[in-house]
RNA sequence: AGGGGCGUAGCUCAGUGGUAGAGCAGAGGCCUUUUAAGCCUAAGGUCGUGGGUUCGAUCCCCACCGCCCCUACCA
């Protein structure tokens, strides 16, 4: 709870009450101990902020700079150059050229460090991802200029004028001939040279983060890019993005619990979706033969360092063609990708040497051969893993072996089919295994309602997904486009039940595949676990600006009043 | 949900069963080429919360809360 006489006390001291209403701040609500209300006195600015002795100081400071005639929120400053800019421009050009030259410059940042030496001082500004670091002179900027100078913090934004220059341990300078203030922080920068090392804050108050921490930032414009180029490569082989809806009369298309909302007027229960994918197969058989959307999935699942309950995904279709080609398509994808990213097909991630250059191919049977323990006694054959009954015979088998031996155990939630089994075990002991791009196909039907059956073997679909460093990035086939078959999936995973099960039959869905739908192929990507990958984030928090969070116990629910009441 | 770790000044962290410590940030003063600028002064803490043991708890014990990590479901 927040100690509201204590403030009360404090508010008494510094009234705010002489700042005008157009220095009032809108914030976000904060956690309960960094905010209160403030008292009958200080209404110009309702809320209060942690910590208040330097909030209060730098509303001062702000009516001190509109004292000396500057606005307290000026609407704009040209700029030349950008920060960034000017180190691109100038970043090699040394003492003599530029005091040859007198390049003027109009910049603007943050300031990010601010060292004053009685009459002249330096400060970085940061912007546009760079820094650059101005020398104000009084003798320069003149009294006015030097007095507003004085009144700057940490965190403010500012505009200068000025040429550049090199100091005597030649770095790169703006000598500053004007100084104009733009912007007042209220609120301290995080701490300057541990930057922000908290990781809730970090979540919860990007904005910091971002500031604080270029590795974040730098995080940020690499998914920025990784999304532009995903565009640009199937832009490139005439696709075209659509958006459909994410709200859902009926879930479909994964495996996953939904959130459910509600619309008033119509009076019915909508599902956020859970995959887009019904609705983009919709589209092919409309004739949008080449189609991709980049948006958004909810699953009302875990949370973790690999799950955020609302993630992007990349899904897109291709009509006339099967998963083969998609795999092919795969390989160049992500080969061009990581090049494009991170400037080469190797990319580090963690202890770990990515190689999107090559994808192992592996079937799912193979793969649980490959990689079973030869603690647990010969592996299972091709022929074994395919006999009937023999799935549960192996999974029983390698039970036998890893409950006593204190293996990773393949729990069966009730009666598994053959499928189940093969899938069940995959996960168990392989999934973990694939840390270098693998591209693991043919999985049971059993487990794939919306893959085509393999010509030869209906037991099996023409699915792949792709495993990078244990982690599941994406998942293709070619589409079952036969409408009684996919009515029969339908309907045999209604009556499996469970709560990662769809309930209610897609009616729409079948009768859009009795019009006929093209052969294609179609695939999801998770977005965020591949920017994970392309820039060495160990949680799926670091690739989300904003991921969800618990709530801050009482904080957001403190109680308007209680400033007034106490 | 289960197991492990952490919680001390605004930030990063020391520390002790007997009245709480540093650096940085913030305030005041000096300083016209600094860059973790420097020097001087003062200020800043319900040691996560609530119980218990004790003459005495920030420290020991219990519970709770929050965050992080691992495991389970999932992409």
């Amino acid at each position: 709870m927040v100690n509201v006489k204590k403030y009360a006390r404090v508010s008494e001291r510094y009234t705010t009450k002489g700042i005008s209403a157009r220095t009032r701040i809108v914030a976000p609500k904060q956690r309960g101990p960094l905010y209160s209300r403030a008292t009958f006195f200080e209404r110009n600015c309702p809320l209060q902020f942690e910590p208040r002795d330097q909030f209060e100081q730098r509303q001062k400071k702000l009516e001190q700079i509109q004292a000396l005639g500057h606005a307290a929120y000026p609407h704009e400053f040209r700029w030349t150059h950008t920060p960034a800019a000017i180190v691109a421009e100038f970043g090699k050009a040394e003492a003599a050229e530029l005091e040859a030259k007198k390049v003027e410059v109009r910049t603007a940042g943050r300031i990010v460090s601010y060292r004053l030496m009685g009459k002249a001082g330096f400060v970085h500004l940061q912007g546009s991802g760079a820094r650059i670091q101005i020398y104000v002179r009084k003798d320069v900027v003149g009294e006015a200029g030097f007095a507003l100078f004085h009144l700057l913090d940490m965190g403010d934004s500012v505009g200068v004028r000025g040429h550049l220059f090199r100091t005597k341990t030649n770095e790169l300078s703006v000598w500053v001939e004007e100084l104009t203030f733009l912007s007042k922080a209220f609120l301290p920068l995080p701490e300057k040279w541990h930057g922000l090392a908290d990781v809730e804050i970090r979540y919860r108050q990007r904005y910091l983060d971002l500031i604080a921490n270029e590795k974040s930032r730098e995080v940020f414009v690499t998914r920025a890019r990784i999304t532009q180029e995903l565009r640009k490569f199937f832009d490139a082989r005439g696709y075209i993005e659509v958006e459909t809806p994410m709200m859902h009369p009926v879930v479909g298309g994964a495996a996953a619990r939904p959130f459910v909302t509600h619309h008033n007027t119509l009076d019915i229960d909508l599902f956020m979706r859970i995959a887009p994918e019904l609705y983009l197969k919709r589209l092919t058989v409309g004739g949008f033969d080449r189609v991709y959307e980049i948006n958004r999935n909810f699953r009302n699942e875990g949370i973790s360092t690999q799950h955020n309950p609302e993630f992007t995904m990349l899904e897109f279709y291709e009509a006339y063609s099967n998963y083969r080609d998609l795999m092919d398509l795969n390989e160049e994808l992500f080969a061009e990708l990581a090049k494009k990213v991170t400037g080469s097909t190797v990319v580090k991630y963690g202890e770990l040497e990515l190689n999107f250059g090559k994808m192992e191919r592996l079937s799912m049977r193979e793969a649980i051969i490959k990689y079973w323990p030869a603690e647990a006694g010969a592996a299972p054959t091709a022929e074994e893993l395919a006999a009937v009954g023999g799935p549960t015979r192996i999974g029983e088998r390698y039970n036998a072996w890893a409950k006593p031996a204190g293996a990773p155990y393949a729990a069966a939630k009730g009666v598994l089919s053959a499928g189940q089994w093969i899938g069940l075990l995959f996960e168990t002991f392989a999934e973990a295994k694939l840390v270098q791009p693998t591209i693991l196909y043919d999985f049971p039907t059993d487990i794939s309602p919306l893959s085509k059956q393999k010509p030869d073997d209906p037991t099996l679909t023409e699915r792949f997904e792709i495993y990078v460093a244990g982690m599941e990035v994406a998942n293709g086939f070619s589409e079952l486009n036969d409408p009684a078959e996919q009515e029969r999936r339908f309907l045999a995973q209604i009556a499996q039940g469970g709560d990662e099960v769809p309930k209610q039959l897609d009616v729409d869905y079948i009768r859009a595949l009795a019009h006929g739908m093209p052969p294609t192929a179609g695939e999801g990507i998770g977005i965020d676990r591949l920017t994970m990958l392309l820039t060495d984030s160990q949680s799926i928090r670091d690739v989300i600006l904003f991921p969800q969070l618990r709530p801050i116990a009482g904080g957001a629910e403190e109680s308007p009043n209680s400033a007034e009441t106490a």
